[in-house]
DNA sequence: CAGATTATTTAGCCTAGTCTAAAAATATTT
DNA sequence: AAATATTTTTAGACTAGGCTAAATAATCTG
């Protein structure tokens, strides 16, 4: 059984590995974290004397396999939670998050598994990121950045990758969200800014909105 | 803001100055908590710093109305999720306080908030305990225990003492839940013991059962 | 490749919350 | 009311998790 504190290791240690392929840097993680290098040190001893991680003197750590499968858990219960403050509870996708941060360290399997029922086994989160199963599985679909998205070729909107309420709030204004439909107008070399159709209006983008918008295509 | 700690001791204190009129000891919570008294004088100063009770050593402690406030909120959160468990996720009235003993430390008024709408305001929890609402008021129904409902007068069971699982359970096996409509036979002087009818069903239940048994007449 | 810079670790300290053992206050009994 | 028993508090120690400052390793740069 793991404190709030070894949870949210785990959890910032996994999300770091899915960029960096592996292995993880302390500083990177006392970023996330919002600990100072040496506390995240003490913690990857701490880590690995359970076994959670794999850690060598300067080089980071990596998760075991069983640090996935904990990591996993609680991304589980992170994802069900937002899912279900969006779903029945009246938040925005902008909001769900700090919630969520609590309630993803509830320890109740039963809990987990008829929450997963009771909103019908949903496969992605408000954010378009794919919910583990029971089995801690999860498949996402092959999805592109936006800026990669040929001209006047239709994508959906599947997903974003920066999860700031700012930005998820000035996507709400430009009337973007997990669905709707994306066409490429027209590409400006001089900036990479993008012209748009979103749904039934057509705007303007920037290159960093665009790189932030996760499509189908 | 609290800790979890904090928290549970006031909540402790609550409960605790429910039945002894006001004013509680430090063995009373050390057993509730499940700590030692000398660790509950240590939380005794630090919530008397806070101003959350009143403390006078040697004398026990008494919530201010700040601490009143306090735990009437996590005890608003506490039998709202229980509803919630019960009510949606299958859980039996039995298998709820554990979790809900998690979920009661959750900070985030919308979250507490949207879930009452979301229950559609109930006004009791599972076992019969009044839920505060939003202002932190309750009212309870006048109440008596079995034990003084007077011979062939019907009554509705409107709560339970004992919240014991071992308790619960067996009013399920004797088909014993809130609302179930009750009356009683006979009462045995010799241990007394009662012959009731209980919804359909006529059955004898211990006095040590109907003293943990709330009617409203 | 040697010096400078950056990243990481160590050492020592702090706080919250807990414990044990001993001391002090209160309550009970004779 | 004195002696005894119980309750409560104090004193000192421990653990988890965090911090600062200094030391050490790794990396970059000229």
């Amino acid at each position: 059984m793991q404190t709030l504190s070894t949870e949210d290791y785990l959890k910032a240690i996994y999300h770091a590995s899915q960029l960096n392929s592996g292995t993880v840097a302390t500083t990177s993680i006392a970023n996330k974290i919002g600990a100072k290098p040496s506390s995240v040190t003490d913690m990857f001893k701490k880590l690995s004397d359970q076994k959670l991680v794999k850690y060598k003197k300067y080089q980071g750590v990596s998760l075991t396999s069983e640090g996935i499968k904990t990591a996993l858990r609680i991304v589980r219960k992170h994802r069900l939670w937002e899912s279900f403050l969006v779903s029945h509870l009246n938040f925005n996708w902008d909001e769900v998050h700090q919630v969520a941060e609590q309630l993803e360290h509830i320890q109740s399997e039963k809990l987990t598994n008829e929450l997963e029922r009771f909103l019908d086994y949903p496969t992605h989160d408000p954010h378009g990121d794919p919910i583990p199963n029971r089995a801690l599985f999860m498949k996402s679909y092959n999805k592109i950045l936006l800026t990669e998205l040929p001209l006047n070729k239709e994508g959906v909107c599947v997903g974003v990758k920066d999860n700031s309420s700012d930005f998820l709030r000035y996507l709400d204004r430009r009337q973007i969200g997990i669905g709707t439909l994306i066409l490429v107008l027209h590409r400006e070399d001089f900036d990479q800014s993008l012209h748009i159709q979103a749904g039934n209006s057509t705007l303007m983008i920037t290159q960093k909105t665009a790189e932030n918008i996760y499509i189908k295509p």
